[in-house]
DNA sequence: GCTTAGGTTTTG
């Protein structure tokens, strides 16, 4: 009983080589090339093996084309294929009607019935070592055969010939101990991987399909990547070369050399993407099919029994659930716990425990405002977990298995000074182990779920931006300060001397005027610190804040004059793109222009949107001095695009970015609202573009405002700082009001050795 | 080199 896989391995001889070029079937002739040449079919016809003699074999098979074109008939993209020889036999053994097909080679005839059967009138032969043939087949096989390599040594001279990828899926309730065996399925649970005490991590998970049989499955792999990518239960698994194992009076799966596997969503109608960090997995249109059959069957089977993924809202205490999120920071407790501070955006209507931490030991962004809002879960990871927990950075998209919800204070030691009673407040335990499948991974951020968690985040920060306190930053112009600038000195290590005064004699002094103060910080605004962010007009003044642009269809368009001198690449005009699609293709060119092209010329987009992407940046222009060309001579004479070439080409006036903050100033005498603005970009040794497109340069700016006001610090904690405040006048509707600006102040010296501008040693 | 785990709640 031969089976005809000779190479079922995923090794490079089973990929189909990338130099063959595919002839489509309508345009075979006699007096075709066919050299380095492939033809790839539907096998829709399968003749009978006719044998010649000894070892002599001879089959015919038909095949139709189905990408062809449409306007071509059917007779047309259909051919006869003549098999000879052992070609025949292994052919007769491992291919089915409806299994894909693709040749090479061949050598192509005139087609002796062609008048008969009115397929092509040619036929393609393949025979000897140079005829070649990939298969792959149409649909799980009901056979409960296990694909090996032919052994016997007539065979061998058949493997030259034949290569045939083909792989048979064992139903579960089929599987007989002690085989190997590849197999689809639908997961019903799962654990992440774990270290066991060998050498291996291990994925616990159970599986089942159609037949309705239910298997456990063991994987051990040291390589976590290559274990299966499960998000869910429901998900689909397609697992090569697993052994069968009794264990328990019951068949179980455990894998075996050259193991492999591939996941996908299970959700029917998502797109079948199949998750894999192997790149040589093989993957065609039947597996399409057999994901989609599996997801429709197991949509009707109730497989999945409650649904595990609760968001915040939801929360009941004291149950175990999952937590699809954002991770907002980390701070390690001690060696076998760590605090993941997270969000999904929803608002649990329990009142949350805070947890305080050293602000020095946190990583990432302050959660202070969140916590406020009753947004911020903070979850303790426990024991075995911490290991995979301290590599996520914040940012990141997680879900948590078997969360559990414990109300309660927390115990921890930084929380004993009982600054407020939490008494009843929803903290969050990952225990330690793997029991019902406790763990926790980052999801990708493609992932359908993380899509509609990050739509829920970003409706989230857009609600937020209306808050009616943020009106007034916007609306203050502050470039109409009015003394000169160049009166004003810096901080105390300036040689300008103004006598230092208190924040109540600032305010009865009124402006015009300067002068030096030395205050705590009380608040600031805005508390998302990504949103002092501002785009301004030096020629017109106006301030806008950055936005983006809306969902269409995709075209990639290049500039003809540019593609005349090779320079084609240098400027992409991109129609129809949504904001991440944009992103992910600036990443590969270095400018791209979004367009709309009414009547064929391509215009840029009104320019609420970024007119230009370059690499990680966004460059906005002004609505009102922008006098935008349509559809005129590009770029005439410009040797290098960049910024503000592209402007000038396009008639667009760039914006340029600012931070803007109003900072509330205290000391012993009252306290006063200033704003960060001027000289923003030297008080915190950033540039407003950087910190618009570099998480780096936004995380000096959040290090800056927590040491200024650390998380959760009372006012005696707060450092004084050193400043100088011009005073102006600004009018509003007819009405004056005094503004305050702080200037010429930077906080180098606070913490010199993370600020790059810090004044250079002497050596 | 060829085991490891084999679903079923920490005790913070």
């Amino acid at each position: 009983m031969p089976v005809l896989v000779v190479k079922d391995g995923p090794g490079p001889g089973t990929q189909v080589p990338a130099q063959l070029q595919r002839i489509p079937i309508p345009l075979l002739s006699p007096t075709s090339d066919c050299t380095g040449k492939t033809v790839k079919g539907r096998v829709v016809h399968k003749g009978p093996l006719v044998s010649m003699g000894e070892d002599n074999y001879v089959l015919k098979t038909v095949i139709q084309e189905e990408d062809s074109q449409q306007n071509m008939s059917p007779e047309h993209s259909s051919i006869n294929i003549i098999l000879f020889g052992a070609l025949a036999k292994d052919y007769s053994e491992s291919v089915s009607q409806g299994d894909m097909l693709l040749v090479t080679g061949f050598t192509v005839g005139n087609s002796p019935t062609a008048q008969k059967d009115k397929l092509h009138a040619c036929n393609l032969q393949l025979a000897g070592d140079d005829a070649w043939m990939y298969v792959w087949p149409s649909t799980v096989s009901p056979r409960a055969s296990v694909p090996r390599k032919r052994t016997s040594p007539a065979s061998t001279e058949v493997t030259k010939a034949v290569k045939v990828v083909k792989y048979t899926y064992v139903p579960l309730s089929d599987l007989k101990p002690g085989v190997v065996v590849n197999v689809y399925a639908v997961v019903t649970f799962f654990k992440q991987p774990f270290r066991t005490k060998g050498t291996d991590y291990c994925s616990t998970l159970k599986i089942t399909d159609q037949s309705n049989k239910k298997v456990g499955c063991t994987i051990f792999c040291d390589k976590l990547e290559e274990h299966p990518k499960i998000f869910k239960m429901g998900d689909v698994i397609r697992l090569h070369r697993v052994k069968t194992q009794l264990f328990n009076g019951a068949i179980s799966l455990l894998t075996s050399h050259g193991f492999s596997v591939v996941t996908f969503d299970g959700m029917v109608g998502s797109p079948v993407v199949p998750r894999t960090s192997s790149g040589s997995f093989k993957f065609g249109e039947e597996d399409c099919q057999v994901v989609e059959a599996l997801r429709t069957w197991a949509a009707n089977q109730s497989l999945v029994p409650a649904e595990p993924c609760v968001p915040l809202s939801a929360v009941q205490p004291k149950t175990y659930f999952d937590l699809t999120c954002q991770l907002l920071a980390t701070a390690p407790v001690d060696s076998s716990c760590t605090l993941l501070k997270v969000w999904d955006g929803s608002k649990c209507p329990h009142p949350l425990l805070d947890v305080f931490v050293e602000p020095n030991t946190l990583e990432g962004s302050p959660t202070l405002s969140k916590d406020m809002a009753n947004l911020t879960a903070n979850v303790l990871v426990y024991d075995n977990h911490v290991e995979v927990a301290r590599q996520f950075k914040p940012g990141s998209y997680l879900r948590i298995y078997n969360l559990h919800a414990v109300p309660g204070a927390s115990r921890l030691p930084s929380n004993d000074s009982g600054q407020s009673d939490q008494t009843g407040h929803l903290g969050f335990h990952l225990h330690g182990g793997t029991s019902y499948g406790r763990g926790l991974r980052v999801l990708p951020e493609d992932s359908p779920d993380i899509l509609d968690l990050k739509r829920i985040l970003e409706t989230f920060s857009e609600s937020d931006i209306n808050d009616s306190s943020m009106f007034e930053v916007w609306s203050t112009p502050p470039e109409s300060f009015g003394t000169a600038p160049d009166e004003i000195a810096t901080e105390r290590t300036c040689d300008h001397t103004v006598e230092q005064v208190s924040l109540a004699e600032v305010k009865s002094r009124g402006p015009p005027q300067v002068f030096h103060v030395q205050a705590q910080l009380k608040s600031y605004q805005p508390q998302r610190l990504y949103q002092s962010l501002k785009l301004f007009c030096h020629k017109c003044k106006t301030i806008e804040l950055p936005s983006e642009s809306p969902s269409r269809t995709l075209t990639l368009l290049m500039s003809s004059q540019l593609m005349g001198k090779g320079k084609a690449k240098e400027l992409i005009f991109l129609k129809g793109a949504t904001l991440e699609e944009t992103c992910r293709i600036a990443s590969a060119y270095s400018n791209i222009v979004p367009v709309t092209s009414p009547q064929g010329t391509m215009t840029p987009l009104d320019l609420s949107a970024p007119f230009l992407f370059r690499g990680t940046k966004r460059y906005y222009g002004c609505k009102q001095c922008s006098q935008l060309k349509v559809g005129e001579s590009l770029g005439e004479g410009v040797e290098v695009w960049d910024e503000k070439s592209v402007a000038d080409a396009l008639g667009v006036q760039l914006l340029q970015y600012g931070l803007l903050m109003k900072l509330e100033l205290q000391d012993g005498t009252g306290s006063l609202e200033a704003l960060l603005w001027r000289d923003a970009e030297s008080f915190f040794h950033v540039s407003a573009e950087d910190a618009a497109a570099d998480q780096e340069a936004q995380d000096r700016v959040q290090e800056t405002m927590d040491r200024l006001c650390p998380p959760g610090s009372s006012t005696a904690e707060r450092p004084w700082m050193d400043l100088c405040l011009s005073a102006y006048t600004v009018e509003e509707n007819g009405q004056r009001r005094a503004c305050y600006q702080i200037c010429h102040t930077d906080t180098r010296g606070t913490n010199p050795h993370t600020h790059p501008y810090a004044a250079p040693s002497d050596t």
